[in-house]
DNA sequence: GTGAAAGCGCTAACAT
DNA sequence: ATGTTAGCGCTTTCAC
């Protein structure tokens, strides 16, 4: 309670110097002589003073805050995210503010509405899908919005995503080679572009090896939705249920192990093969063990940091997807086809 | 790319009015004519108009902006009491700036200057413990500070955490009562509030008991040590090994399950009993089905909440440390002692 | 009830 | 290299 609020003009007073020469001292590459720096970092040290980020921003327009808005965060894979995303952006010297907001239209547009009141100088939505209209806002008053794990058709956001297409054509081409006949799906949030992209991929790639789709439930990326689904798929006689499932992601894909095995007392993989997507913490652990495809989060984020900066830099560049590849993460919850080439990436994120 | 930023000048134009009159419209309980405000709402909606912010906090001192800083995220409880944290504050108006920070001092106390920097209101710790000085820094520019997980005896701080003594204390009378012979002990991180606490609370249940510390390892809350920790207590002769532990966080306790049983192919809790704290997702995964200690998430971050405003509207009030009590969790790791009271707490959280 | 005027703490020309 | 001046967008006296 001694000082309060120390200002540039306190030092500048102490210093015996105007008060703009503290502020130049404290812009980088501003001139300032020696001397004059020494003696007002000298006041400046005895005094605490800090130049206040917001005044600075006013004037400047430049807040440096990224406001980050989330939808969920039980999927293990996004507070991973976000605290990759955070360290990267406080390496440039940004900083995150983060919104959570449920995934209703209303919703999103609301929160957005405030992170736009701070300033923001960019935007990142995860796992969040954006109105057009409100993009198109973000726009008018320049501010770059990049989707993180979504894509949008619509060319004014960038986005950032894995390969979800691809990732899930892979799955289908390995589950196909395993000798499987009977291979079905679990989806995800039938909003969600993840859910979308996986689940044409990995039908496109039954096609490919001639197969067809077994049986089909949603699990809509919900714990409660995705017991039901794998009740309703596997609660069955042998031949009529599947011998392989392909789960959205792997938040859903943990539940159905454990309802596979402990409810119905199915042998994964034994009796059914299973492969999720996200490659989130839990599915290393030795209790499940699955086999997934990895999200390599660390290279979505240098990518969505990227994307951002790109365009708070040049508010021109035009805005762009970007499409990581998702690597088979080969574990024990699904039968290997022999002679499928063993993963070369070691199996750590 | 119409508008860019549209400000209450603009508004006063359209509308006709002075620009004071536009402000005093967006400022809650001003006195503004019935008329006046409908022609400035009506311009402002036109044009699209939102009060800025920052330009508000400048004036007012109220930034509405509470920083967070978290140390990691691995543990499955902190992206849960960060997304809380997140609702809870924003329902009250005000946001969260995020700042991650490694646990070591230098770290600590130069973030937490960066912190002040966005001359926030309030600030949360979480997983972090302050240097005195530091926290003397805040109580000079008037920031209240509330740990949040996290105890200590500077007066000038509040903290919220679970009963933590009373918690391990709980656990090594369910683990006597049950008949163990060879209970043991795995710890966090020595520097951990969370750690001392509990252990310091398991040692006391013990003592009453009448029994002894059979053996003490030290996992520190990180995967590797936690590893080499379970190996080093389990892997012998049965007479040597313990039959219980209780593992000071579930984070940990589910990679020892894993190693006993997967690793050592010992059956948990036929020969050893295991009890974690904290009570995170994967705890009641039926591949686990962790018996632990419940931290109660809502009502601590209600409380940090509660803590924090109380000091930003009455900058004299003393802070205080809340703790909430943590029920044991009766789920399938540890045998439980016959008339051991059945837990009417319903399974979730 | 409303407008004019004075800042909040700072940066960025503009002189000197 | 340094001081002076003019704002950034807003809230808040202070007169009217």
């Amino acid at each position: 309670m001694i000082d309060r609020k120390v200002t540039s003009t306190h030092v500048a007073a102490l210093a015996g110097v105007s008060q703009s020469a503290v502020s130049r001292v404290f812009t980088p590459g501003a001139p300032v002589a020696k001397a004059t720096e020494a003696r007002v970092r000298k006041a400046a040290a005895e005094l605490g003073y800090r130049p206040n980020v917001l005044a600075r921003a006013m004037v400047s327009g430049k807040t440096r805050i990224i406001g980050v808005m989330m939808a969920y965060l039980d999927n293990q894979f996004y507070p991973t995210a976000l605290e990759k995303l955070s360290e990267a952006l406080q390496a440039q010297g940004y900083h995150v503010l983060v919104f959570m907001a449920s995934n209703t239209r209303e919703d999103v547009d609301g929160v957005l509405q405030q992170i736009l009141d701070y300033q923001v100088e960019g935007i990142i939505l995860a796992s969040v899908s954006l109105s057009s209209d409100v993009a198109a806002r973000c726009r008018a008053v320049g501010v770059p919005v990049v989707l993180f794990n979504r894509h949008q058709d619509d060319k004014t956001v960038s986005s950032v995503t894995s390969d979800n297409r691809a990732g899930g054509r892979e799955v289908a081409r390995f589950l196909a080679a395993g000798g499987h006949t009977r291979i079905s799906y679990i989806a995800g949030w039938e909003g969600a572009s993840t859910q979308r992209d996986r689940e044409a991929g990995f039908c496109a790639g039954l096609a490919e090896a001639d197969r067809d789709l077994f049986a089909r439930a949603v699990g809509g990326y919900d714990n409660a939705a995705t017991k039901v689904a794998a009740f309703t798929l596997f609660n069955k006689p042998e031949d009529q249920r599947p011998d392989a499932v392909f789960v959205a992601n792997d938040h859903m894909a943990l539940i159905v192990m454990d309802i596979l095995r402990f409810e119905l007392g199915l042998d994964v993989p034994g009796e059914v093969s299973v492969v999720g997507f996200d490659d989130v913490p839990g599915a290393a652990w030795l209790a499940y063990q699955l086999t997934t495809l990895r999200q390599r989060a660390n290279r979505m984020v240098e990518a969505t940091v990227a994307a951002l900066l790109d365009q708070i830099e040049d508010p021109g560049a035009a805005p762009y997807a970007v499409r990581v590849a998702a690597p088979l993460i080969l574990r024990k919850s699904a039968r290997v086809p022999a002679g499928w080439p063993q993963s070369n990436k070691r199996d750590i994120p």
